[in-house]
DNA sequence: CTCAGTAATGAATCATGGA
DNA sequence: ATCCATGATTCATTACTGA
């Protein structure tokens, strides 16, 4: 840990190297596939097992069209009981042909992500971290009836307290410009060129992970040449990371139009010079400030009263960061300055004002102060 | 936007209210003392148990100095096992004191979120989402040996999936510059002037959370005058926010030096004014009106022509307040709008429009018209 | 070619009240 | 308990269409 360890020669440390399909794909049955391999031959595991989503009905979006949902057999169990008898079977094999100093991933939602992590916990895993996978760009609720559900959540573990697992500390802090990596990274998800599509533009399978977040993964757990494994493999985003990062990998799925177009993928996939792969720049957009943030950290109290700089309307601030007039005319503080004014649309930061120390202050200016004051931090 | 709706006259709904210890500090074992409480009577619960953190030796930053662990005993179990007991024991009371519409919120970090995530699936409750919160100042990782781990996760649960819970959805989406609420949350950790301290300087508990936090999720999940429970008080910032947004509260806590900071903390909060209470109304608690009401009230004459926004549908308001197309096709404002575009459902309201000074308006500004004009009598 | 407007879509546990 | 009518509800991104 630490400090950055040399390359291992290849062969060197690996007598059994030549033993292991390599840069292949076993068709199979995860823990049956996983059970033909030797003790202790694995540098990193990343596994994206099904998640027992338990979806309800058919849900339709505010337009009229319908979710195309994740309704494949493959995610189906009889019962949470079942899902952990399924979950206690892969991990023992995981753990069986993980080598001891190597780390294992697993990426889920709060659908299953708690019972995975309590199955690590009671196989002797150490977790290292759970990195949340921010969603730049989520599915929204289109009935209003929960939060976003806008985030995955991968746990990161070894095979216990004591292990020598691999972290590149320094990558990450270069990808990241210069500060430590933090346990949430913000990503797209997978779209556009890189979904894979059957030839009538459906997508090949329902749940593809973006290459940006295994490229993250194996960049920070794994090294040149290290042997990875993923027991889920699905349409191949571990493989061809692994392929560009050059890493060694071993990919086990059943269904066979997967596989298909995993291989095609994978060959089609060129590894980058080894110079190239630490050099990533990631741009950071315009950080974005909701009113009510202003609220929740006390910048502008709920009761305080608002006008326009005409003062032809007044208003007053309530506990959620909206705005309410004396006849019950409510709304945000950009909603009610357009229903105020008859207008299509208003900039509330630029319409509203505060009146502090007898002069009148655009609420933009209250916004500044936070974005100042979040900066000095 | 509407109008708003006064706050729910407390005691009216609620026979058993005088029976409960309301606003008060319960001090003993969370399980026990919640054993005394009756079924059914508790309309939210926030918890914030013991992490189980399981720290190793101690830990120095860079500088030399030390890091003020939890070092607690309450936070320290014997094995799993015993925090699975434990947990599962304090859920228990926690869904019997639990009102069958109510919910509950659980907050940790990855040494015992996952415990308690299966825990709550094994006791029935159902899990509406996973918060986290994503700490904008968190501690880094001294020793660059993992991620830095920036973020703690709240489950948010029903006690199953058909139950009304409370979500002040149009709330959180003002709050949040009218997009919807996401999962991840962002918030500052609890410093400054809000952290409790000692005489003599050293923090009086070590995880105190932010009052904006509890702000927001009582702003999301409970109403005015509903009665909150936190079995884990410690310095109470969940009855401070309660108070200050006009929930009744409840807490429980073991240790006497928590309870004292925690009653001078909340007998210092002030309430908000019942107007600065008030959020942006869900307009499914709205009253209802009839699109018929605003033809029988001379919002809108019969004969009148109605036209989607992009003009390709159009229809003629009937006596009746239903609509009928040049090919006969009627029905109710929504029945036609879904059958026009061959949707399963639709909004008449937003869906259908009428011209005035050659404007397009959507029908529901007149209802909109029509509730304002019934408020101001 | 660009640009503006329209359409499509993603691991989703997605409604409510009255008869 | 079920059925039915009412009516509430979406964000970021990519791809396509037409001028």
């Amino acid at each position: 840990m630490g400090a950055i360890r040399p390359i291992r020669e290849a062969g060197l440390a690996r007598p059994q190297l030549a033993l292991l399909p390599l840069d292949t794909i076993l068709i199979g049955d995860c823990i049956a596939e996983m059970a033909k391999l030797p003790d202790k031959c694995i540098d990193m595991i990343f596994a994206d097992p099904p998640y027992n989503l338990q979806l309800g009905g058919d849900l339709f979006r505010p337009d009229g069209s319908q979710v195309d949902a994740v309704d494949d057999a493959w995610d189906k169990f009889d019962s949470l009981a079942a899902y952990d008898r399924f979950t206690h079977r892969w991990l023992k094999e995981a753990r069986r042909i993980l080598k001891d100093d190597g780390s294992i991933w697993v990426i889920g939602s709060y659908h299953n992500i708690f019972r995975v992590g309590t199955a690590l916990q009671d196989a002797d895993f150490w977790i290292l971290n759970d990195i949340v996978w921010r969603k730049s760009n989520p599915m929204p609720n289109f009935k209003g009836t929960r939060f976003t559900n806008a985030h995955e959540t991968m746990i990161w573990a070894s095979k216990g307290p004591k292990a020598r697992y691999t972290f590149n500390y320094r990558a990450m802090k270069t990808l990241n410009d210069d500060v430590q990596m933090r346990s949430d990274w913000e990503l797209p998800i997978c779209s556009g060129a890189e979904r894979l599509k059957d030839e009538d533009g459906h997508k090949t399978h329902p749940t593809q992970k973006p290459e940006a977040l295994l490229y993250r993964v194996l960049l920070a757990a794994s090294r040149p040449g290290d042997i990875v494994l993923d027991p889920f493999f699905g349409t191949g985003t571990t493989g061809a990371v692994a392929r560009r990062l050059r890493r060694r990998w071993i990919g086990i799925d059943r269904e066979t139009t997967y596989v298909d177009a995993a291989r095609a993928r994978i060959d089609a996939t060129l590894p980058l010079d080894e110079s190239a792969m630490l050099v990533v720049p990631e741009r950071k957009g315009e950080k974005r400030v909701a009113f009510g943030l202003l609220v929740e950290s006390g910048l502008i109290a709920p009761g305080c009263r608002l006008r326009d700089a005409k003062g032809r309307w007044h208003a007053e601030v309530m506990a959620d960061g909206g705005l309410v007039c004396a006849d019950g005319t409510a709304g945000s503080i950009h909603k009610l300055g357009a229903t105020l004014q008859g207008a299509p649309s208003c900039n509330g930061w630029t319409f509203w004002h505060v009146e502090e120390a007898g002069k009148l202050l655009p609420i933009d200016a209250l916004r500044q102060r936070h974005l100042a004051a979040a900066a000095a931090l």
